[in-house]
Order: C-alpha cells, then sequence, then structure tokens
DNA sequence: CCCTCAATTGGACGCTGTCCAGTTTAATTG
DNA sequence: CAATTAAACTGGACAGCGTCCAATTGAGGG
C-alpha cells in the first residue's frame, strides 16, 4: 500500500495523492484502506517518515557540528531524491513518524553537544533549511540537480552561527 | 471579498478558506466568486500579495545588503503578523501577484548591486529563509512573539555567505 | 465442520472546486 | 425617463474528495 502511494505520487503528483486513487490503484474499494491506515494524514505520514529510513546519521563518537552537517545533508538529498513529496512535507509542516523523532533525537543531541543553548530552535531551523532548500532545489527555475555543495554552503552559515552566538 | 476571504483564515486558518465558506459568508452563492475570482487559487494568490503590499522597501540610494535586510525582515515581520497565512505560502511555494513580483525585481536589483553572480538562486534561499522562518515562529513550541534579532542574525550569516563567496 | 476475526464491500453523508444556463441588478447611453 | 448593455448573481448540477456504518466475504484455528 505504501508502495502503490509512493508510486502515485512519483506519477502525478502530491495532489494526486488519494484514498481513492490508492484503493483505485490496489484494485480495493476506498474504505478497505481503513483497515490498515487511520486516514489519509496517517497515510501521508507513513510515506513521508517511510523516506527518512534511507537518512545517514554519523558514528556516536565523531564531532558534533560534522555529525549534524552529515544528517542535514543526507536529509537534503533524500529529499531532493524524492522531490514530489517536498510539497507533502511543506504541508505537514515536517514528519512525524519514528523515523523522524529518531532523527531528531540524534540531531537534539548533536546540538546539544555543539555547545548549542536553543536547541529547539536550532532543530526547527535546520528543518526549515533543509526542506525550505529541497522545496526550491525542484522548482521549474532551477535545474533539479542542484549542487549539494550550495545547500552545504548555506548550512554551514547557520551552523557557524548557532555554535558560536547562540543567543542575541 | 478579500477581507471575508482574510477573515476567515484568520478565524479558522487556512483550512477554513473555501470558495463556500467566502460565499456564506458575504451571503451569496458560491458561484456569485467567480466573477470576481479566476478560482480558488488566484483568491489565495490575491490574498497573499495583498499582504505584500506592506512590505518596506528600502531608499534607491541606500547601501544594498542593508537594503536586502530592510526587505526581508519586514517580510518576516509582515508574515509572522499573519500566521495563519503562511501556510497557505507554504503550499503556494511563495507569491505571486504584482506586489511578490515588484518585491521580487528590487530583490534582484540589489543583489545584482551586492555583487551576486546567482541572483535567482539567491532569491529563492531569501525567500524560502523568510517563508521557513516564519514557518516555525509561529508554531505550538516558539512563542509567537520570537524576537525579531533571531530572524536578523541567521539573515546576516546567508547575506555575508552570498556576498562573499558567491559560488563554491 | 463451525466459529472467529480480520479484510473487504456497497452505500451513503457532507464536503469541496468548478461549470453552464438563465436571471436579476446596476450602469450607461440615447 | 426609457432602453440597452454589462456585470453580478442564482439554481442546479458534475465529479471528486475523506470518512463512516452495517453487512459480507475469506481464511485459519479449535
Amino acid at each position: 500500500m505504501l508502495t502503490a502511494a509512493r508510486d502515485l505520487v512519483a506519477e502525478q503528483g502530491a495532489d494526486g495523492l488519494s484514498m481513492r486513487a490508492v484503493a483505485r490503484r490496489l484494485g480495493v474499494a476506498p474504505n478497505a484502506l481503513y483497515s490498515h491506515v487511520a486516514g489519509r494524514t496517517d497515510l501521508v505520514d507513513q510515506l513521508l517518515d517511510d523516506m527518512l529510513a534511507g537518512v545517514r546519521t554519523p558514528q556516536p563518537g565523531a564531532d558534533p557540528v560534522a555529525g549534524i552537517e552529515t544528517i542535514m545533508t543526507s536529509t537534503y538529498r533524500t529529499l531532493t531524491a524524492h522531490p514530489e513529496l517536498v510539497p507533502l512535507y511543506l504541508q505537514r509542516q515536517g514528519a512525524r513518524g519514528p523515523n523522524a523523532v529518531a532523527l531528531g533525537e540524534v540531531l537534539d543531541a548533536l546540538l546539544a553537544r555543539a555547545g548549542v543553548e536553543e536547541v529547539p530552535d536550532a532543530r526547527r531551523a535546520l528543518i526549515v533549511h533543509a526542506i525550505g532548500f529541497a522545496a526550491f532545489a525542484g522548482s521549474d527555475v532551477l535545474p533539479a540537480d542542484m549542487p549539494v555543495t550550495a545547500f552545504t554552503k548555506s548550512l554551514r552559515w547557520l551552523l557557524t552561527g548557532m555554535t558560536k552566538a547562540p543567543t542575541l
């Protein structure tokens, strides 16, 4: 079912993802889906979270700032690898499944180890940065293969500021 | 009609904005709206663009980087003054009306004068930064009156990087 | 073989955006 | 003031949506 939903989004974009369309693709009545999923929102959440399973996390002992860079760059790569899903992230303002939670916790720990004081703010800033960048990387003006270095660059500006001057 | 739509969003959030709800509030049949607006998307665009009318632009001769800061900070202030509209911006990936176009042109000119090479990328990065920041400024974790200085700070990181090392 | 339980179904409810054809209202013109 | 024109509005409809209820099917275990 997740596969069907993913294919649907890949073919028709985020707007094409409807319960009924998924059911149609599975050759099943729309209601049947509700035995496997709480609702459309839940489906979207599963879809988004499923994708985050591919995000790399750094080795436990590594430098925290480098670790954050690893996570965020991998997140960005994952997002831009599935540009049709990015609008869904924007609508949901992020993901909420177990993978998202796990990544958030890793990120929080790294931020704390990096000496950042306002951890929740910093986490949100990083997430917004990644999703926002991914959102306009898949846009019509930019070629979809915008170099990751451009992302990394502004990511480093953020990291520098966070770690050097946490409170203003 | 724009007023009715704005009130509706203010009361019920972005999801409450439907053609039929606007019509109901105006005491009018839903179809009547189509004499004034091309469709729901157009309504949203007008709504978003209308809001951008309040964004301040710098004096023509001023320092370009300071000018960009003026525009973006004013944009951020305007967005956070109407947090219910921010989800609509995210869904539309920005505004498209005349005010948005005008602001974009001013921004482009300032970026060019500031010596930025990748003007479209930079413009998008700035817009994403403002909208993204506004998106999580209105979130449940942060108090809605998050100090503008926090926004300005990361804005300056972006500006510094853009003007000093445009291409990597 | 029967029974249980999950998966599935038909059908419906209320909602959405949008279009067509016709009617009312307001403005402009003679 | 009357007549014409243009704009605004209406009733009704279409296709689609998410979701729920009650009833049915299907397979597995006792």
